[in-house]
DNA sequence: CCCTGATTCGC
DNA sequence: GCGAATCAGG
């Protein structure tokens, strides 16, 4: 794959509304995190930081050659104006509405609305055995507690505390090959809805 | 270990 | 210009 017109358009785009370079390459396709960085720092716009931090330069202990090497951000020479449209929404993090607190059950999870990702079906408040409730409560303590922006293809979704306070983050295990949660969250929100089976027909 | 962006440097 | 390898960090 090359860049062309419209890839880099996306590229652009995708990077100032604050993605990841890795998901950037995913959208794309035919290209690494590493191309798409690659580009991201030949287009000139790599720093997302409107705050740039001034990194007082370090002893040139080790490398006097690397210290006359062109930063990407030179301080010195006419720079193109590259901060200029830093108006791509600054939350990147949907919040999400205010629910109603009253949920003095084992903290079950409510399902929340997550940009691209696959919804948590309800903890299917139908027939759970005690085993997997007990199960999940286990679980749950044990949760990453990962934040919205730290999820990713291989990082269990299933969202546990209240939306609306700071009581609430994601599962975070491992998940299931193909799944987007993990095996104990997968039991219970894809179930086969058959808990009560026929109990002759089969077979 | 998973992930992030930054930089280098051979092609 | 490109991007793998590598670096530095969370």
């Amino acid at each position: 794959m090359s860049w062309t017109d419209e890839r880099v358009e996306i590229l652009k785009a995708m990077w100032t509304e604050g993605k990841s370079a890795s998901q950037i390459a995913k959208e794309l396709g035919g290209v690494t995190r590493n191309a798409v960085i690659g580009k991201v720092h030949r287009l000139g716009l790599s720093n997302r930081t409107p705050a740039p931090a001034p990194k007082p330069a370090e002893e040139p202990v080790a490398r006097p050659a690397e210290a006359a090497k062109p930063r990407t951000a030179n301080p010195g020479p006419a720079r193109e104006p590259a901060a200029a449209k830093e108006q791509a929404t600054p939350h990147p993090a949907p919040k999400p509405a205010p629910v109603a607190a009253k949920d003095p059950a084992p903290r079950a999870a409510k399902p929340v609305a997550v940009a691209g990702q696959p919804l948590p079906p309800q903890p299917s408040q139908s027939e759970i055995s005690e085993e997997t409730r007990a199960n999940l409560a286990a679980l749950e303590k044990r949760a990453r507690k990962l934040t919205l922006m730290q999820l990713t293809e291989r990082t269990c979704k299933w969202p546990i505390g209240d939306p609306a306070t700071e009581d609430f983050w994601f599962c975070g295990h491992p998940t299931q090959p193909g799944k987007p949660y993990c095996e104990t969250h997968v039991s219970v929100a894809l179930q086969p809805m058959s808990s009560r089976r026929d109990r002759r027909a089969s077979r």
